[in-house]
DNA sequence: ATTAGCACTACCCCCTAATGAGTGCTAATA
DNA sequence: TATTAGCACTCATTAGGGGGTAGTGCTAAT
């Protein structure tokens, strides 16, 4: 703690905005830390900055942002570590995603050769992509099947019990499931079925349709017509529980070989984030409410498991629906800078080649 | 080199055989440096070995047994660590899979509740199992097409010129892919089509009807009908290529978290093993033509990369086919005798439910 | 308000010595 | 003849000590 003297008694904590030195001076020192994930010191720093300042005046500005709780020391002697409030302040000086240097744009292209690669295909080559360019762990999700329009559904009779349902939504993802039924019905009847269903119901959200079989509104018809009946039954059977909404991962490796992490030990809860899951999907899912690259840094996340970390995310969509997000999971001390602007341009790629692969 | 004196002259090499006693001191060894993962030493050894031996034999019957090939030294005064070759004599003299004890077997259950999960639900599920109890990583390679006989297969017009294929095989892997047409066809017609091949080849391998489709033995009937030809033309693009065998990995993580690789190092040609997958699928591929465990250990691996690790596959099946293998990636000091027990009772597990889950 | 100077701190690196687990060889022993 | 005790030797690991260094906070001079 900085005992107030008659020098520099006021220093930028003036007012508690920083002044433009003190900016200045943590903008360096996050940047210096970023690329040596060492400790920064004043001599160091004196160098390496733009404005001419002696060691002892960036030592008393360092002192003040300390006590601001925008840097700490590891030990007495020690540089400073920005901390998280430290990165926020960071990422929010930054103006919009910079561009993306021309030489990574050219790797960043999906599907170039493969055709009929189905939507979770362009996925896994997105987020595979995304962790080779950032060499951090990277995830996407699924596209959510409450919010994507049914396209068609088809019902296959695949034995005396067993029904296969075939849902393709307009973003062009193809879903698979198999109901049980107590009653056999030929495969006829169930082509008739699906074609009811097509018809009521085809460009109707997920959510849409389940609510409209639950609520009686057709089954009100449907006294009359056995068909009708079973229609809804089996509709109830076949949108119901969509699956929960999956996740993608890849670069998980990554985390394990990058020098920002110092010790296993702090890799260790994210990996166990990773498996459970539903703490990144809950930020996947939570990116998607707004446009735009959204950034957790460390203590920021709920998931305790996360606070270690930071996430870089961003929403991916097709012409009509936010469908997904896509994001980098790194150290808070990664290079926000470029890997913004490459989780930007990536979602954007990515919506692109989803938009021209969607069948509306 | 042990220079040959009057006494102690032949020892185990006698005949290039290791005599009961040498056999005993190897397989103390290898089973205290599996628990310890630490050089072993003759004083360590000749406290934990059942017979009574004195540090001073011990160090002969292990001087020889270095000669052999059994063990190396890390350094001229370390105690020695088992080579691959021991642990291939070591895995050699276990008898057919241990039993597991009960409290593992328990765990080891498949969708005990989820209702109507896909083979590949089925198979992710595995793996993840078997991942959890070895704690290192698995691997498991999905059931191949070729060999796979048709149930169904159906065609859905999804724009002008797109159809959507449906394969569905006996063993209950539902697949599916998009196919461009030049002409546009109509539903009733793609109809037609499908049930003229599901007439034609449902219950043969897709490997057969490959074959068939592209021999002329279906094109000679149909210059006849035009169904017939466009079902040709059609069929051989839903059936080739189908995609090229797939595997599913699972605690790739445990690897570089595991006590047994002492350097980081060590695990990147693995990791880069799982990023390439060839080199692993041929040796699942390679499991799946000979019923039981499969060992391979450290050099005997093919592929460069894998001479730092062992593995244990066994084939799953249903009634009918082999389908695939899985497996366990781990360190050559691994727990064999467990490890392989579990991978055995996993696979035999993973057989049953497919079975059940099986359309035949 | 800034800076030079100074005393102080604590990590890091290198060197050394001590420790100890291990070996191979030889001679004694049963 | 096979086994074992003893001994000299090797070498990794560890602990301790000193110098160097990068850092700090404070004070006084500019």
């Amino acid at each position: 703690m900085r005992i107030k003297t008659g020098t520099g008694k006021k220093g930028v904590l003036e007012n508690l905005v920083l002044n433009e030195r003190a900016q200045l001076v943590l903008q360096s020192i996050i940047e210096n830390y970023i690329k040596s994930s060492e400790p920064i010191g004043s001599r160091t720093l004196s160098k390496s900055i733009a404005a001419t300042l002696s060691p002892a005046t960036i030592r008393n500005i360092m002192s003040d942002l300390a006590e601001l709780g925008y840097l700490i020391q590891t030990h007495t002697s020690a540089g400073r570590v920005p901390t998280d409030k430290a990165y926020r302040f960071y990422v929010n000086s930054l103006s919009s995603p910079a561009s993306v240097p021309e030489q990574i744009k050219q790797k960043i292209s999906l599907t170039s050769t493969e055709q009929g690669l189905q939507v979770e295909g362009i996925l896994a080559e997105a987020v595979r992509l995304l962790a080779d360019l950032t060499k951090f762990a990277c995830v996407v999700s699924t596209p959510k099947a409450s919010v994507s329009r049914l396209q068609r559904i088809e019902l296959i009779k695949i034995s005396e019990d067993r029904i296969l349902v075939i849902l393709v939504t307009k973003a062009g993802v193809v879903r698979d499931k198999i109901i049980f039924v107590k009653e056999s019905h030929s495969q006829e009847f169930l082509n008739s079925v699906a074609a009811f269903l097509n018809d009521e119901f085809e460009d109707h959200s997920m959510q849409e349709i389940r609510e409209q079989i639950h609520q009686s509104l057709v089954d009100d018809r449907n006294r009359y017509h056995d068909l009708l009946a079973h229609a809804v039954r089996l509709g109830k059977k076949a949108f119901e529980l969509n699956n929960p909404g999956e996740m993608l991962i890849d670069g998980q490796m990554n985390l394990l070989l990058d020098s920002h992490f110092h010790e296993q030990s702090s890799v260790r809860p994210i990996i166990d984030a990773f498996d459970q899951k539903n703490a990144i999907l809950k930020i996947l899912d939570d990116s998607m409410k707004h446009k735009g690259v959204h950034i957790f840094i460390g203590i920021e996340n709920d998931s305790k498991q996360l606070q270690g970390c930071s996430l870089i995310t961003a929403s991916y969509h097709n012409k009509q629906n936010v469908l997904g997000s896509i994001g980098v999971v790194g150290p808070t001390s990664m290079d926000y800078k470029s890997i913004i602007s490459m989780v930007d341009y990536t979602a954007k790629i990515l919506s692109k080649t989803i938009t021209e692969q969607s069948y509306d």
